[in-house]
DNA sequence: GAGTCGTGGTA
DNA sequence: TTACCAAGACT
């Protein structure tokens, strides 16, 4: 079996991500604001620190929880956003969980800002306010797991732990030609072993950057640059061109269309009424419109109770909104409204996270 | 093991 | 237009 490290860390000193806004902050006095210097790409933490700029282990793990499922170009506006916001984890876990979820707002997955807000007061209040070094610490916190807690550590502190995230799935899945799709545990274990004998327990940090880099840029999902990889000589799927065989396409399932009705309540002042969601379901803990089941009679109902003199001003057309495993058609309904009860929020000032067909309908009402 | 949990880009 | 999915974790 050839080993990949060697090669792979060559090819990151050239062709690797230097300087996305996590990796590497200069540790000037104002600190925070990762500023992309003309510095030439650097090759460990020692010569990040050499060239006065610092890793910062909470921004590291920030852009984990934010990079899970999520791109890269959709990242950098939000993690930049947030450490403005957010500048400590102090600062974070003293924050309220809607100011949170505020920023988090439009990138999705609110299960991650939740837990990331939990993490921050656990660390505060059992790991004085750093985060923690031992690997068993930081998979206890909610949000975190294997790979996420080994690409933390990895990056943060050099240590050597391996990660397995769609990257290095799709690269190891190729260069061994690995069978079956990732959802089945056989295939899991067989890619965790694989990714264990390839991590280096030197240079790491370069190491744990160097794949995730090869499988976003050469090494992607639709037409791989095989002719640029580092790895091409030794891939079992460049040799027998499967590429398009990794990732195994999972079974495909029909997704559910399900319907609902928003109600938008407008009061004298322009203001919307807002609703927290539950914790659980989907876009917990954010704020959304008054929802029920899409058919005149309920609808009609929910009117009255809210008030008794109300009436259906303007449907609106309706919004198809397809999530990961079902599709949402949803129906809003401007209401005629009297009162001017609290649960009215200004749209212009909200300090609240919307879900972003909420926040499309919002944005139209004016 | 299979479902749940978002969104915007892309083929 | 539709379907798929991108640096996963949790139930």
């Amino acid at each position: 079996m050839h080993p990949i490290s060697k090669p792979l860390l060559k090819w990151f000193e050239q062709f690797g991500r230097h300087h996305l806004p996590w990796q590497a902050t200069n540790s000037s006095p104002l600190g925070g604001q990762a500023t992309h210097s003309d510095l030439s790409y650097s090759t460990s933490n020692l010569q990040q620190f050499a060239e006065g700029k610092t890793i910062n282990p909470y921004h590291v793990w920030l852009s984990e929880i934010m990079l899970q499922q999520t791109q890269v170009t959709t990242v950098i506006g939000y993690f930049n956003n947030f450490i403005q916001h957010f500048p400590t984890i102090k600062a974070l876990a003293n924050a309220s969980e809607d100011a949170v979820l505020a920023q988090w707002a439009g990138l999705g997955y609110y299960a991650r800002a939740r837990n990331l807000h939990k993490c921050a007061q656990i660390i505060v209040e059992q790991h004085q306010g750093a985060l923690p070094k031992k690997f068993e610490q930081v998979i206890d916190l909610p949000g975190i797991g294997e790979s996420t807690a080994g690409a933390i550590l990895s990056i943060s502190f050099n240590q050597n732990h391996a990660i397995l995230d769609g990257n290095v799935k799709r690269v190891l899945s190729r260069y061994h030609q690995v069978k079956g799709h990732y959802g089945q545990s056989e295939t899991l274990k067989e890619l965790w072993r694989l990714a264990k004998y390839h991590t280096p327990n030197k240079r790491n940090a370069n190491y744990t950057q160097a794949i995730m880099d090869l499988g976003a840029t050469l090494c992607t999902r639709n037409n791989p640059e095989c002719d640029r990889c580092p790895l091409a000589q030794h891939c079992q799927a460049k040799q027998h061109n499967t590429q398009g065989n990794h990732p195994n396409p999972k079974p495909r399932k029909n997704k559910p269309t399900r319907s609902v009705a928003m109600l938008i309540y407008q009061n004298t002042a322009g203001e919307v009424y807002l609703e927290k969601r539950p914790k659980k379901g989907i876009w917990g803990g954010l704020w959304s419109l008054m929802e029920c089941e899409n058919d005149e009679k309920t609808i009609d109902q929910a009117i009255k109770k809210f008030d008794k003199n109300a009436k259906i001003e303007q449907k609106l057309s309706t919004i198809k909104h397809s999530f990961t495993h079902y599709h949402l058609m949803i129906s809003p309904i401007m209401v005629t409204c009297s009162k001017n009860t609290e649960g009215f929020r200004s749209i212009a000032e909200l300090k609240v996270g919307l879900p972003a067909p909420v926040k499309k309908i919002i944005a139209q009402l004016d």
